[in-house]
DNA sequence: GTTAGCATGTAAGGAGTTACATGATTTT
DNA sequence: AAAATCATGTAACTCCTTACATGCTAAC
């Protein structure tokens, strides 16, 4: 049925895992087959510099990625096979389907800064239910953090120095955008998927 | 000289690290003696909810510091020292000379989110010369997170989807805030120092 | 021909979390 | 006396970075 070799490779290597840079990757990679070095400039690219990743931690996900079937080295050029030419991934038909399912399963991990910011960067093939779940799971998250911070701020007076209060006030001010944004792109998904 | 162990120790658990952990709770302890549960409290309280560390992290940590002398259990009540009773910390001459330290040297990963934070939580009794170095280096790199931003939005018609495009403009937004809020500080503090 | 940038990769280590285990103290 | 919360601690694990090592390819 399986090959066991196989099916622990991707046991051992994607289940324990959030795999925020693996979503990220096999996104990427479902639009072109690209190499390593250039996944990472779209990453910089794509995720508005928010996000880096090193290429130590780049390559390491490609060849998990690559063990568990989900993508595939696409040696660019047959014959001899340059011991450090660019290699280019492509895709599989069940790295689509993980995906999907990643993004269907989006819980908590999605909706943390560096999550939230993956999933939206592929929103666009997003069904509408996922995309609600994202969007109101995230504004929980920011709504908690703003509450945290306007908790911290009421206490202010007495024990934080200023500098920190101003720090905080930013931070809420933060907060209150996104959750209006949020709220704005909630009511606009409604609309659209209601009527 | 010096003891051997605590050299070794000292060396061996405080320099290879960035210590943003252990400055806070030097902080902390050098305004009054906690014990860690409260610490862990008063970090979420101080740093406003952007960082919370588990007691997974607190307790190493401030065995670490035990070690390297930088600061010492005050054992609560003499006589029985019951197992799981509330240990209270007080910091050392070393360890407010070390904090000093610290503070002074402080480097890029004082200008990171994180360690600003925390740099900032102390600024009351932070020497001017030191305030404008932190206060500019976080400038120029909240900057350089802007630029980043701007170009990658730049580059964003084609590319990225509008959903990305609307939060990397929401962070490129908080980024532009915080410039505004640092130059007002940077100078206020040349006007304090100057003439 | 040598510098700069493209391209891939690995080993070691840093900084933290989670999950667990224990026990003291207060509240109900 | 049970439940909640206070309080301390450890081991295993996660995820990432740094520093290094290698080699290709284009430009000057």
């Amino acid at each position: 049925m399986y090959r066991f070799d196989i099916v622990v490779g991707y046991i051992a290597s994607l289940s324990g895992r959030s795999g925020v840079l693996e979503l990220a990757l096999l996104g990427l990679l479902r639009e072109a087959p690209v190499h390593g070095y250039e996944l990472r400039k779209q990453l910089v690219l794509r995720l508005g510099g928010l996000r880096a990743y090193s290429y130590g931690s780049l390559y390491p996900a490609l060849r998990r990625l690559t063990r568990a079937g989900l993508i595939v080295e696409e040696s660019g050029q047959m014959g001899q096979p340059a011991k450090r030419a660019r290699k280019v991934y492509r895709i599989t038909a069940e790295g689509k389907e993980r995906f999907d399912e990643m993004r269907a399963e989006a819980g908590p991990h999605a909706w943390d800064d560096e999550g939230f910011g993956v999933h939206l960067a592929f929103f666009a093939s997003t069904p509408t239910e996922t995309r609600m779940r994202i969007l109101e799971g995230r504004r929980r998250c920011v709504e908690e953090r703003r509450e945290g911070m306007r908790s911290a701020l009421a206490k202010a007076g007495e024990q934080i120095d200023r500098y920190t209060r101003q720090l905080q006030q930013l931070g809420l001010d933060a907060c209150e955008r996104e959750v209006r944004w949020l709220n704005e792109l909630i009511e606009n998904e409604k609309k659209e998927s209601g009527p």
